[in-house]
DNA sequence: CGCGACGTTGATTTGCCTCAACGATTGTGG
DNA sequence: CCACAATCGTTGAGGCAAATCAACGTCGCG
């Protein structure tokens, strides 16, 4: 079986046929239209989604009602609110997907079970959330020290395609900024 | 065995006591000094520490000089700079004590060893690690919403006793503002 | 075709920074 | 244990990056 799923998890931990079965059968594809929420704040967060195909994003609403992009998901990527997972408790945010996606939906359950009987699987998640966790202590150093133009700057040049895949008031709020302010930095570069 | 390491452990996952012995065996407790290192901007990151007791930080030097602080740890918790960890590349960051403390040295080697010997230790630190970018979302999520006054409110509420323990340009640099702005809000408040 | 969502532009405002100078406190060597 | 330096904290004047607000183009979709 090859899947991108599994593809990505051999990257790290090895699988034999029977285990990734056992793996793949607890979990479910599911097709995402665009803007369709896969969860919303108040409830318990019950899965990680894997990324197929397209792009999801996971936001929270500011005080004046406007909505706030904390991360984005593309191919082979996860997303999920982990605090939430962790815990079972209340979600602050939304996941709702960008663009039509495919996706796979791994029930935290799920992950728990395979703990037992395939503990290496504990290894390729811890491997995931130190990756994680470590891009996020990148991102703070990066909200720390450069401006809102070089936060821009920074990210079109580490994704450049991304940048036109996605609407600009969502990048702006993803950055930290105002669309306008996107807009105002767009016209000064040729 | 009984040491604050091992509690902390036993509290995510079951150890028998030749478990423990394997596990503290790899380790090394370091007494640091005030404002020593356990780790330099371009050095490789070798090991996670945990605090036994006092407080350590982890900051990088801004475009002018600046010491910013990106983290905190006291009591009980672990630090390090975990995108160097699992990369062995070399860190962008310093760890430093911020007043004379009790490390417990855990090298990544020794991680590695235990999660073939002892599976389940891969469990504790995933979930450390899921804790910890779960705290980082909702991180993300307050700078994005409160205003830098808001934010050294909120944290004034949450951790009311550490906010006197720590000089205030860190807590200023933390909290991603100048020590000039943190003595504005504080005249204010009565 | 028309409406609503998205993007742009410019005028004005503001939260926070910068710089400089001055107190307060801490630590250290004589 | 004191003196004095270094570090840390405060205050105020002035400046700038980015927000706010409002108005107007434009595009895609039902």
């Amino acid at each position: 079986m090859s899947t991108p799923l599994i593809n990505h998890i051999k990257q790290f931990i090895d699988l034999d046929e029977h285990e990734e079965q056992i793996l793949l059968a607890g979990t479910q594809r599911q097709s995402v239209k665009k803007k369709e929420y896969l969860l919303k704040e108040g409830q318990v967060c019950k899965a990680n989604y894997f990324v197929e195909k397209g792009c999801l994003r996971i936001f929270f609403i500011g005080e004046k009602g406007e909505e706030q992009t904390a991360y984005f998901a593309i191919e082979n990527w996860w997303i999920s609110d982990y605090a939430s997972l962790l815990s079972q408790s209340p979600s602050s945010f939304y996941i709702q997907s960008v663009e039509a996606s495919e996706v796979i939906v791994f029930p935290y359950a799920h992950q728990e079970a395979l703990s037992k009987g395939i503990p290496q699987t504990e290894r390729y998640f811890r491997i995931l959330m130190q990756k994680a966790y470590g891009a996020s202590q990148m991102r703070i150093k990066y909200l720390y020290s450069l401006s809102r133009e070089e936060m821009y700057r920074h990210f079109q040049r580490q994704y450049p395609d991304f940048v036109n895949r996605i609407p600009q008031y969502m990048l702006a709020s993803f950055l930290g900024f105002t669309p306008e302010y996107l807009s105002e930095i767009r016209k000064k570069k040729i």
